[in-house]
DNA sequence: TATTTACCCGACTAAAATAGTAGGTTATTA
DNA sequence: TAATAACCTACTATTTTAGTCGGGTAAATA
């Protein structure tokens, strides 16, 4: 099981999506100046869940990412799993061939957990993540930040104060 | 948040010593040849799995480690924790920091995660494992191919067929 | 049709973590 | 005192992470 940065960024983009879904697609170099997330590292992660249909790319002046479905569809679980290849908690990927070709001693212990995280993490979509307040509040500072850099020199000055 | 190989094999070990408990301490060198994990890397995580007071060694023939406490007041949360050093699923180790000095926007999503994950591994003990099926019928097998290499010249044997 | 915007793609890389190895020291027991 | 097994430190190959870089390609607008 591993959940670092790269799952992390990918849900935050996910939901900065879903939170500016109103006016047409959202282009990464939006994300990646809300977020605070490297353009370039951003494409690879799209390049991800474009693959897995969870969204839909607009090309040309205006364009960006839409989500593929509704934000009620679209739940943690599947955005994690997209670029990480695995939720598993064990070392053999469910294969049970973790010592030697048997089972380890502690097999089902990690197939129950990641059972346990997976049924978390499929139970949050994003419809809920827009709708808590913590997530709210974040939004609504974000939105200014950004506001305010475009306007300080195509954000340039207030990036490098904050970087 | 991270559940590597480090993690598994401490809990594996931890769950031999609960396992093999009867006839005084138990070394090293058995449980790597039991469980198949390097000695020198349970060198390491036994060093930290003392450090936590999980575990108290007996120096010196005949020596090796036992559990500090009764197998039911050992948890597999605790185990994990003495070897990785968070099990956090948080970037900024709950310091709310993730986003120049803010919080980002999934940071509470992480926070929940973590102590899901983290009370689920709480509430398992030792003891909760020796009693389970799965365990049982893994530590049988394991005993008789101990058993097996030990008469087959001190085990290099099978030990090169299975490597 | 030229230009811009923004997606698309592959290769490369510094830094960190993982999963060990190697070799020696200290304490205990037979 | 010889053997055993914990203890300790340092080193290392491999993999993963978290990017960067440089060049495409497709679609919209002027």
């Amino acid at each position: 099981m591993r959940l670092t940065t790269k799952g992390r960024y990918a849900v935050t983009a996910m939901l900065d999506l879903a939170l500016h879904t109103d006016n047409g697609p959202v282009s990464l170099s939006d994300i990646s100046s809300r977020q605070g997330i490297s353009l370039s590292y951003l494409e690879q992660l799209f390049a991800k869940l474009r693959k897995r249909q969870l969204v839909i790319s607009v090309r040309g002046p205006g364009g960006g990412y839409r989500l593929s479905r509704d934000r009620s569809e679209i739940f943690v679980a599947q955005i994690v799993d997209a670029v990480n290849e695995s939720v598993d908690a064990t070392g053999c990927q469910g294969r049970s061939d973790c010592q030697g070709g048997h089972t380890c001693l502690t097999h089902h212990l990690w197939c129950d957990l990641s059972n346990q995280i997976h049924d978390f993490l499929s139970g949050i979509s994003l419809e809920n993540l827009v709708k808590r307040q913590d997530v709210r509040l974040v939004a609504e500072r974000q939105n200014k930040d950004s506001k305010m850099s475009a306007t300080a020199s195509q954000g340039k000055i207030s990036a490098a104060i904050i970087g």
